[in-house]
DNA sequence: TCCTATGTTCAATGTTTATTGAACTATCGA
DNA sequence: TCGATAGTTCAATAAACATTGAACATAGGA
C-alpha cells in the first residue's frame, strides 16, 4: 500500500551508484531529457520516455535512477511525474551532474538516444 | 609481440565507458590514487596498487581503464608505469574528471579503498 | 645461465545486469 | 460499473562483469 516509491535521503546517495546509473545509455538519456526540460517544466511523465525503450524496461531503469538518488517520482493519479534531484546532487557532489550533462551534450551525436530528447513538446494541461 | 598495450585515441573515448569505469570502487581508487600522486610523479607502478586487490584482478581493471581511455601504460623493463590521460579527458569531457575526483575526495570516508591511497610513499629511484 | 620479481593471460565460477512479455494494479472518464 | 490508460511487478533469459588461481612471459640481477 506504499503511496510513494522509496527514495534515499540526500545523505544516503553514493557516488559509485550514481556513476553506474549515468553510465547506461538509456538512463543517461532519461537524465539528459529531464535536464533539458528543466527550464520549462521540472517534471516529465514516464510516458514521455517511451521512445527510449519498452515500458517495463523503462520501469526498471526508473527504479535504478530513484534508488541511486538521481531522481524523484511523484504519483499523481494514473501518472508518475519524475524530476531530477538537482539540489541533492549538487549538495553531495558539486559540479558532477553538470559535468556529466555537458559532456553528454558535447557527445550528443554519438549517443543516439539523446537525439530524440530535443523534440519533446510540452503541452501539459 | 605487442610492445605496448592498446590505447584508444582521444577521439575514440566514449562517455558511457568512462562513467562505467569510474563507477567501480577499485577502479575509482586507482584513478584517485593516480590523481593524488600526480603533483609528485605523474606515474605509478602497477605494484603500487597491490593493496587494492590481487594482481590478476588488478590487471583486469587496468585493462578496462586503458580501454576506456582513462589511463595510459608505459612498459619499462619488468615494470609497467601508469598515468592518467588528463589532457585527453579534459579535451573530451571538460571538468568531468575533476568533478568525479573531488566528489570522491569528499566521500573518501565512505569509500574504504580510497583511504589506503593517502600513504603511498614515493621513494622511486 | 638460473632465479626472482613484475605483470599479463586464460579458464572457471558465481553474480549482477539489461531486456522481454505477460500478468497485475490503480486511476480516470464515459 | 465498465473500459481504457499508465505504470509496475514478476519470471525467464542471455550477456556482461568481477574475482580467483594457475600458467605464462619478460626482464634484471646473482
Amino acid at each position: 500500500m506504499s503511496r510513494t516509491p522509496h527514495h534515499p535521503t540526500r545523505e544516503q546517495i553514493e557516488l559509485p551508484m550514481v556513476l553506474d546509473c549515468l553510465s547506461d545509455p538509456i538512463r543517461l538519456a532519461i537524465v539528459y531529457q529531464l535536464a533539458q526540460q528543466e527550464r520549462v517544466s521540472s517534471e516529465l511523465r514516464c510516458g514521455d520516455f517511451n521512445g527510449l525503450s519498452g515500458k517495463s524496461n523503462l520501469a526498471y531503469h526508473f527504479a535504478k535512477l530513484r534508488d541511486c538518488g538521481l531522481m524523484q517520482t511523484r504519483i499523481a493519479g494514473t501518472n508518475r511525474f519524475m524530476r531530477l534531484r538537482r539540489e541533492d546532487m549538487e549538495a553531495r557532489f558539486p559540479g558532477l551532474l553538470d559535468a556529466v550533462l555537458s559532456s553528454a551534450a558535447k557527445d550528443a551525436d554519438r549517443l543516439p538516444l539523446l537525439a530524440e530528447c530535443e523534440l519533446v513538446e510540452v503541452d501539459r494541461k
